[in-house]
DNA sequence: AACCTCACG
DNA sequence: ACGTACGTGAGGTTG
């Protein structure tokens, strides 16, 4: 067996675990005050790396100070550099206790960098045979890359690596590991502030190292180039690249006093690293040694309850006074078929508990839930609707939701879990379902009834208490309207239609899941004659490898795991071989069985031959619904082949028929509102098709031209594109034109609708000063990454703080329609159900005497939901099964 | 659990 | 030079 030594820069480590968890750094303190998210950042890359690899010598390298040989031949040398903030600083000890609780061996070494005190024990370890892993948040480490040492650079936060081989490194660069060094000699590093040569960027210097293999070739070599600007540059500067080689070499002879023989790894140190965590305040890591967390753990508040007796429920029951606070504990996340666990009523003196759900159907309990006068304190209310609808219950009378009243402040708590969702607003007298039920596996609810009833009770209290601190931060925010009349009237009608459900024929689904067997069976053989081999077509690994390693196909795109086998590169090569083609069939067929057959007979209920979907109301960031268990929103429409899957879902009595209605363009709707574009709101008050008119508007076309498809369909991507943020690369690729001329349609397109440019901007700056947006209602998304340093994560917050806006006010605008909707059903008695929302789209089921009545009423209805400065318009289609909806 | 792919608005 | 259009859920493979 080879040895293994494992190296860790430790600074770099640390570094990148501290400003990794920037973001939650007052969360990760300890009890005397010290921030501790780099020493808890630096723990769980150790964890991570010593999953894989197990190292017989490991050394953590640190840097001893600010003056090292570089910066005595080189003053400058990391000039420039931010002071590092105290918050990092005061964790550094700590850190060192830590690695040698874990069992590895520290060290530092005046006057050099931890780069060389690495350099130079991998050199050793490489020639006493050793297979070594360097850990780094450092790229400059990738240098020392060799067969037998291997650079892991920490990528995203600390846990996260990409392995740098030699291999690799010609891959990404086309160049030896120590040809990195030319590289940056050349180039420079704006981080350890050495210059390099004037105007050679990474492009030229490794053109440069290809060409000439290294700083010194280059030299040897200079007469070759041609004369210009570059050539008087390198001349001019050889010093400068020759010292900056020197400053970008890591040494590996550094004169350090430990070898490997120094270095064994002790493995954990069981009683120090418990001591440590508990002085950190670690819990996580010391529940995973199983030794229970002291000392700053708040303890929640004792409770006291009373368990519900059958006999004497009148009593119990009569005790309450005024609004109660509500939990039916329901242990799986599916609330249509969940069993009960138990519950708890109580109204902030009384606390009454129970694990017999069937105690809820007596009289006392039951007429209690099902009065409109009592209000009710719940987390979750269309979840406890259905599930007490399933006990005999129609409960009424619900005031505060404690989970969509939090979802409504910040987007982002939006837990299942109470416990999770109380911590959110700093309220800690009660525990997460994990942290009493335990998870995966062992996940139950406890036998002991005093650990079950006291959560149970926890909970109940825990709404009540978080009752008016969230109805004051609701008013403060202006959300009161949206909660009480929008979100909490929604749950109502979201819960009907989940218990409704849609009809759903299996048989033909069946039918065409035997069809589509064979159809697969047949391609899968071609695919297998025309590779040569049988391979698993659903694994892109193997696919890659035919298509790219055996069949010799170019390859187009990677992803960070492999080739890219996705649609529009399959597209790229279909007429390059005829296995492309067959695969894309392959694809759309076996899509269309395993989720769309398979998937959907699954989860139609014996009971009634009807499939009930949940709607999620509290998940996603701008306020649009979504759909689980199983996803009714994604049913197949765009593709002939996809779309008979439509004919399975059918009313759910003889002589009924599917009737649906849905928004046209109601994002650009919503756009020429908020924005108030003169000439967008003009195109839509005069019925335009939209994409037509804007094509006539970006191209300078007459306004009686003829618009061509092609046209128009750049236009619509243009559309598209503004509302989702656009780039003109992004347009470009998705258009099949130049970047230069997809800039170009940008930029008419501004000119054109001026007050949607000035729309962005203004949204932008408001995202950045106030670090949220809103939409027409209230609504709020918060954008922590609004001013992040990075372009990339700030640029992706600037593009949802336009389209947040947008995409969340159509989505008000569709709940507020399905309000009414579900009202003017009832106010008129009418048998027409509403079964789906699929974002702008209404679908019903209605006997077919009610079509007409539907056709007037559902589109009056959707369309006057809100007043906006222009026109909404709605479209109508119904039919015998959802395939065959027509006008 | 992470990743890729693909279904929808 | 960055890294590229917004919002979702589900199934399959891989590690």
């Amino acid at each position: 067996m080879t040895k293994q030594l494992l190296l860790i820069d430790g600074n770099s480590i640390v570094f990148r675990a501290f400003f990794a968890m920037h973001s939650q750094i007052d969360k990760f303190t300890n009890k005397d005050g010290l921030h501790t998210a780099a020493i808890y950042g630096f723990k769980l890359m150790l964890d991570h790396v010593l999953d894989s690899f197990y190292p017989d010598a490991a050394l953590v390298a640190f840097d001893a100070g600010k003056v090292t040989f570089r910066t005595k031949m080189y003053s400058d040398y990391k000039g420039g550099r931010n002071k590092t903030p105290e918050e990092l600083t005061e964790q550094l000890p700590y850190v060192r206790q830590l690695v040698k609780a874990s069992g590895l061996h520290s060290y530092e070494l005046s006057d050099y960098e931890a780069d060389d005190i690495i350099g130079t024990l991998a050199k050793e370890a490489d020639d006493a045979g050793y297979t070594t892993l360097i850990v780094t948040g450092d790229r400059d480490l990738t240098q020392l890359a060799s067969d037998h040492t291997t650079v892991a650079v920490t990528h995203k936060g600390v846990t996260e690596t990409e392995h740098y081989t030699p291999a690799h490194v010609e891959e990404k660069l086309g160049i030896t590991p120590t040809q990195i060094i030319d590289m940056k000699a050349l180039m420079g590093d704006s981080s350890d502030n050495y210059p390099g040569v004037t105007k050679i960027g990474e492009k030229t210097a490794l053109r440069l190292v290809k060409q000439f293999g290294s700083v010194e070739g280059l030299y040897d070599h200079i007469d070759e180039l041609k004369k210009s600007k570059m050539k008087e540059h390198l001349v001019e500067e050889e010093d400068i690249a020759r010292e900056c080689k020197t400053l970008a070499t890591i040494l590996r002879d550094a004169p350090i006093k430990v070898g490997l023989k120094d270095l064994t790894y002790q493995g954990e140190q069981t009683e120090e690293l418990v001591d440590f965590y508990q002085q950190m305040g670690f819990k996580s890591f010391l529940q995973k040694m199983d030794v229970a967390p002291e000392g700053d753990e708040p303890a929640v508040a004792p409770i006291e309850y009373t368990e519900l007796a059958a006999d004497q429920l009148a009593k119990q029951v009569g005790e309450l006074e005024g609004p109660v606070s509500f939990y039916l504990e329901m242990p799986a996340a599916n609330y249509h078929l969940s069993p009960f666990a138990g519950f708890v009523i109580g109204d902030g003196q009384h606390w009454l508990v129970s694990r017999d759900a069937e105690l809820l159907k007596q009289a006392p309990l039951k007429k209690l839930l099902e009065d409109p006068a009592v209000e009710k304190n719940v987390f979750n209310a269309k979840g406890q609707i259905v599930g007490l609808h399933r006990l005999g219950i129609n409960l009424v009378g619900v005031d505060f939701d404690l989970l969509l009243a939090s979802y409504l402040l910040n987007t982002n708590d939006n837990s299942n879990d109470l416990g999770k969702v109380a911590g959110e607003h700093d309220y800690h007298n009660v525990q997460t379902d994990e942290e009493v039920y335990g998870k995966g596996v062992k996940r139950a609810v406890p036998e002991d009834d005093k650990v079950f009833f006291t959560h149970l009770a926890n909970k109940a209290r825990a709404i009540t208490d978080l009752r008016q601190p969230l109805y004051d931060q609701l008013k403060e925010n202006q959300q009161m309207p949206l909660y009480t009349d929008i979100e909490l009237p929604l749950t109502r009608v979201l819960a009907q239609m989940e218990m409704t459900g849609v009809h759903v024929d299996a048989h033909t689904l069946k039918n065409m899941g035997s069809k589509l067997k064979e159809r697969l069976a047949e391609i899968e053989s071609q695919i297998y004659e025309e590779a040569g081999e049988e391979f698993n077509i659903n694994s892109t690994k193997q696919l890659g490898h035919i298509l790219f390693e055996k069949l010799k196909l170019p390859v187009i795109k990677k992803t960070k795991t492999g080739y890219s086998t996705a649609v529009d590169v399959l597209e790229k090569l279909a007429d390059r071989a005829p296995i492309v083609a067959q695969i894309l069939e392959y694809r759309q067929i076996a899509k269309l069985q395993s989720t769309y057959i398979t998937g959907l007979l699954k989860v139609i209920h014996s009971s009634d031959q009807k499939i009930h979907t949940r709607y999620l109301q509290t998940l996603t960031q701008t306020g649009r619904l979504s759909s689980v268990d199983p996803n009714l929103q994604n049913i197949p429409v765009r593709l002939p082949e996809g779309r008979q899957i439509r004919r399975a879902f059918v009313p759910s009595h003889d002589g009924w028929q599917i009737f649906s209605s849905d928004y046209s363009q109601v994002e650009l709707r919503v756009l020429a509102h908020i924005t108030g574009d003169k000439n967008l709101q003009e195109d839509f008050k005069n019925g335009e098709d939209i994409h037509a008119s804007t094509a006539r508007r970006i191209f300078h076309l007459p306004a009686d031209a003829e618009i061509d498809p092609n046209m128009r369909r750049r236009a619509k991507a243009v559309n598209f594109g503004i509302v989702y943020g656009i780039s003109d690369y992004g347009l470009a690729q998705r258009i099949h034109v130049s970047r230069s001329q997809a800039h170009e349609f940008i930029q008419n397109y501004f000119h054109e609708f001026p007050g949607v440019e000035k729309y962005i901007h203004d949204t932008v700056a408001y995202a950045k000063e106030h670090g949220y947006v809103e939409t027409i209602t209230h609504r709020r998304r918060y954008l922590p990454d609004i001013n992040a340093k990075s372009f990339s994560r700030r640029s992706f917050a600037e593009r949802t703080a336009m389209n947040t806006p947008i995409q969340g006010s159509a989505a008000d605008i569709i709940k507020i329609a399905m309000i009414r909707m579900q009202h003017e059903l009832e106010q008129r008695h009418l048998q027409a159900k509403m079964l789906l929302q699929i974002h702008d789209e209404l679908v019903f089921e209605a006997p077919k005497e009610e079509i007409p009545v539907l056709q007037k009423l559902v589109p009056q209805v959707m369309d006057s939901a809100v007043k906006l400065d222009v026109p909404l318009k709605v479209d109508s289609k119904f039919g015998d099964t959802w395939y065959d909806l027509k006008k």
